[in-house]
RNA sequence: GGCCCUAUGGUCAAGCGGUUAAGACGCUGCCCUCUCAAGGCGGAAUCAGGAGUUCAAUUCUCCUUAGGGUCACCA
């Protein structure tokens, strides 16, 4: 990857800029990833920098969610507040005195100017514009007499620095998806750079760290869109290098009343460690939300970070926005529960197991056996397998099963003999119990269906099992086992 | 409302002038089967509408419609 002869700004550098707010969305997630990706299918390098200029939302530990979130998701960013790198510090809080100077230099060329209305008069500015006009900024301050403009700030106005929008003509950006994107220049406001508290705005501060820190490729979702041509008059101002723009299409969630929207809060547990909790794992999330705006170049669908890496391409990129699927996510999830080896299922289901059967470690096999191709998240193995705590009180109509010819009254008869039989099994291993039954469907000349369901339904209590008759006596052992089925017979008595 | 973006089945989507319009999720039928899964084999379901351009439009252009985004001293 070293080449000697290539320049600094030909490696690809990207980053994440998520700001402090104590929330980690998908949508953010997804951001993060293809940055990651998009770095690291090119061999360049992935920042991270903390975009904290506004004090005012500034949350307690939310920093540590960010790390965590990139952590757990793989994202290894190669430069960032926590490990340093040659283009720090990567906190914009922390680059305050850096961005005013660059304000000031725009000014003196007559790029910029300052601005001394209140909040107040642009709050009346607005609340005038009734209707369906929405007014912005009237320019007010923009050809303030110079004498004006020096009264003022030697008597202390507070004020913010504002960019000289051209009034007409139009401005032209190039995105990478989204192709070349045309807006008239009056549409453009005198965006705010610098603040009246001497911050730096988002954008602003933006643009001059993603030059400072030689990023190549900005990356972000398509919501920044239409300011991405201030972005574009702000680098020729400084006349930077305008990066390579790469606009991403949303993700979107349905509400309760169908609904479609960007995807936040409302849409339910769209936090990365929501969803989490709710037992998707890492891998599948990272997978789907791959996917979700993104397709190679054949069908594959299941990658691993790595593998992602060495697929993606900017130019698989959708523009369309796309709708978050808890249905296709679940699948995604089943997926990787069901490519698991046998240990490392264990590892996230023995606190379960557990609690399921304590002290019963030689059944946890057949447990995973049975379970790893039923369920799609770790969760619903205790509902799963709820009647192995305690059998459930059932209506004795569930011995009935027109398929397999069971009857109420075969099924009481059928529990009788295999109580007979299983309690005089030596050894209660998946094969004697198995052939105990089988055999004594033969001898009686039926067919399996009609000793299995009544016994299953005995034993279990329960019309739908994960697993058959064997597995259940197994994992409830012979005692147990011949206990309910004598139940079963009292159940059936009745 | 202005501006911008988007438009292939319910969802994610391939397609990039000529195709029987892939694939996946979901739904569904059958097989397997003691139930449920998993697995195997099928099925239904898509080019928003209208004008052009062209020998030929899902594909190119325009309009309409629909959806979304954005219009802060928030990011």
């Amino acid at each position: 990857m070293s080449n000697e002869n290539s320049t600094l700004h030909s490696v690809v550098r990207t980053r994440f800029a998520p700001s402090p707010t104590g929330f980690m969305h998908v949508g953010n997630l997804r951001t993060a990833l293809y940055e990651y990706l998009i770095a690291k299918s090119a061999g360049g390098t992935f920042v991270l920098r903390i975009e904290d200029t506004d004090q005012e939302r500034l949350v307690d530990g939310a920093t540590d969610i960010i790390y965590n979130t990139l952590n757990k998701a793989g994202l290894k960013h190669d430069e960032g507040p926590d490990i340093g790198g040659p283009y720090g510090p990567y906190v914009q809080s922390e680059r305050m005195q850096l961005y005013k100077p660059y304000a000031e230099q725009l000014v003196s060329e007559g790029k910029a100017y300052y601005c001394f209305c209140t909040k107040d008069r642009l709050d009346s500015l607005r609340a005038q514009a009734s209707g369906p006009d929405i007014a912005g900024y009237d320019r007010h301050c923009r050809d303030l007499p110079a004498a004006e403009i020096q009264e003022k700030l030697s008597e202390g106005v507070p004020y913010v620095i504002r960019q000289r929008m051209p009034l007409t003509g139009t401005t032209t950006f190039c995105d990478c998806v989204y192709g070349d994107i045309t807006v008239p220049n009056k549409e453009l406001e005198d965006q705010v750079l610098i603040k009246t508290d001497g911050f730096p705005t988002y954008n602003f501060a933006n643009i001059i760290d993603d030059h400072l820190m030689n990023i190549t490729h900005v990356v972000r979702g398509s919501e920044y869109l239409s300011s991405a041509p201030k972005y574009n008059l702000l680098y020729d101002a400084f006349g930077w290098e305008i990066p390579v723009y790469v606009h991403l299409p949303l993700i979107q969630g349905k509400g309760a009343d169908g609904t479609v929207s960007k995807l936040s809060k409302r849409h339910g547990a769209t936090g990365f460690e929501d969803l989490l909790k709710d037992g998707y794992l890492t891998e599948a999330i990272i997978n789907y939300i791959a996917l979700l705006g993104w397709c190679p170049k054949d069908t594959r669908e299941i990658f691993s970070l790595d593998e992602l890496v060495n697929t993606f391409s900017i130019d698989g990129i959708s523009k369309s926005p796309a709708i978050f699927d808890y249905d296709k996510l679940e699948w995604f999830n089943g997926e990787y529960i069901r490519a698991m080896s046998p240990e490392e299922f264990l590892s996230h289901a023995l606190p379960v197991y557990e609690d399921l059967l304590p002290g019963r470690a030689e059944v946890y096999p057949l447990m995973t056996q049975i379970l790893q191709p039923r369920i799609t998240r770790f969760s619903q193995i205790e509902e799963k397998l709820s009647f192995l705590k305690a059998l459930p009180d059932y209506d004795p109509e569930i011995y009935v099963h027109k398929k397999s010819k069971t009857t109420l009254e075969n099924s009481l008869e059928m529990l009788g003999i295999c109580e007979g039989e299983l309690s005089s099994l030596p050894s209660w291993d998946h094969e004697s119990v198995s052939l105990c039954l089988t055999s004594l469907a033969e001898r009686l000349a039926v067919k399996n269906a009609l000793v299995m369901w009544p016994v299953r339904i005995a034993v279990s209590g329960t019309l739908v099992t994960p697993g058959g008759a064997v597995e259940i006596l197994l994992l409830l052992g012979k005692d147990e086992s011949l206990r309910r089925i004598s139940l079963g017979r009292q159940r059936l008595t009745q």
